[in-house]
DNA sequence: GCCACGTGTCAGATTCTTCTTACACACCCG
DNA sequence: CGGGTGTGTAAGAAGAATCTGACACGTGGC
C-alpha cells in the first residue's frame, strides 16, 4: 500500500512551516519564474534585504530553495538563488505516516551527526535522482 | 496540460500553516485512526481541552477536518471530528500558481459568498473522495 | 578617497501564535 | 442537590516569529 516514500516528520514539519507564509510562498513563485540573486529579488517583490535574507535562509534550511554563490564579471559576488525540484503530497495519510516519526524537538538536539537537513527525498513522481550526500555541515 | 485546478492562495497558505505544527500533526495523524470526541481526543493525545479546541478550530478553518455533533445515547452533546478527504500535490509549480492568487488580505471577513475553495486535486494515490460543502468560518 | 553596488548579521521593537487558567452552560445519576 | 460527564469561550501570560534599522565587509569606477 505504501506506494511512495514517507518524509520524515520533522522534514514535513519544516517544509509545511516554511511554506505556510505568504512572503515566502511568493519567494518560492517568484523563484520559479526564474532565478534570481538576493538584493534583485528583493528589489522584484519590494522586501527589504534583511527580511529577505531570513525568509530565503528558512527555505534553504527547509530544502526548497537552494542558494550559489557566484562572481559577476564585474567580480561583484551575488548570491544566486532557485528552487529545488521538491515534491510533497499533503494527504490525510502521508500526515500520520509524517507524524509517527515526529521528534518533539527539543531545544538542543544537536550534538553529533547531521542536523537532519536533508532535501531531496524522492515523494511524488518527480524522477530526478540526483544522489544526495550527507554533508555533516 | 494543467488541466489541475489549482487551489486559491489563501487556501492553501491556510492548509500550510495549519499543518505546519507538530500538534496539529498529531492530532490530524489521531484522527486519520478513527473518528473522536473532543475530550477523547484530548485524554488520547494529552492535551488540555481548551488548547485542542483552539488547534480543532484551526484545523476546521483550513478544511482539513470537520466536525459533527452528536447526542449520546444518555443525551450528551458530543462534538466527533474526522478528517476531511483532503489532497494537496505540493510542488514549485503549485506553490507559484497558488501565489499568483495570493490576497494580501487584512484579517476583516471576505465579503460575499462562498469563495472558490476545492480541496480535491487526485494527483495522488488516494481513492474516495466526497467532497465536502463549503461552510463558511 | 568616496560612492554605488553586492554580501551578511546583529539588536531591538512589534506582532502573532501558543498555552494555561478560569469561567459559563447542559445533561445524567446517586 | 452536588458531582460526574460533555460542551464552549474569554483573559492574560509566555514564547516565538516577524520586521525595521543600522552596522560590518568587499569590489569597481569616478
Amino acid at each position: 500500500m505504501g506506494a511512495i516514500e514517507a518524509p520524515s516528520g520533522d522534514e514535513l514539519l519544516k517544509v509545511l512551516a516554511a511554506l505556510g507564509n505568504p512572503h515566502r510562498m511568493r519567494i518560492v513563485a517568484a523563484l520559479a519564474g526564474g532565478r534570481n540573486y538576493v538584493s534583485g529579488l528583493a528589489r522584484e517583490i519590494g522586501m527589504s534585504r534583511p527580511l529577505l535574507h531570513m525568509h530565503l535562509q528558512r527555505l534553504e534550511t527547509a530544502g526548497l530553495v537552494v542558494g550559489t554563490l557566484e562572481l559577476s564579471d564585474s567580480g561583484k559576488a551575488m548570491k544566486f538563488f532557485e528552487v529545488a525540484p521538491f515534491g510533497y503530497a499533503l494527504t490525510p495519510q502521508a500526515v500520520a505516516e509524517a507524524a509517527r516519526t515526529l521528534t518533539d524537538q527539543a531545544p538542543d538536539g544537536k550534538s553529533a551527526g547531521a542536523p537532519g537537513r536533508n532535501a531531496q527525498h524522492g515523494k511524488t513522481q518527480h524522477g530526478k535522482a540526483s544522489d544526495e550526500k550527507e554533508e555533516t555541515q
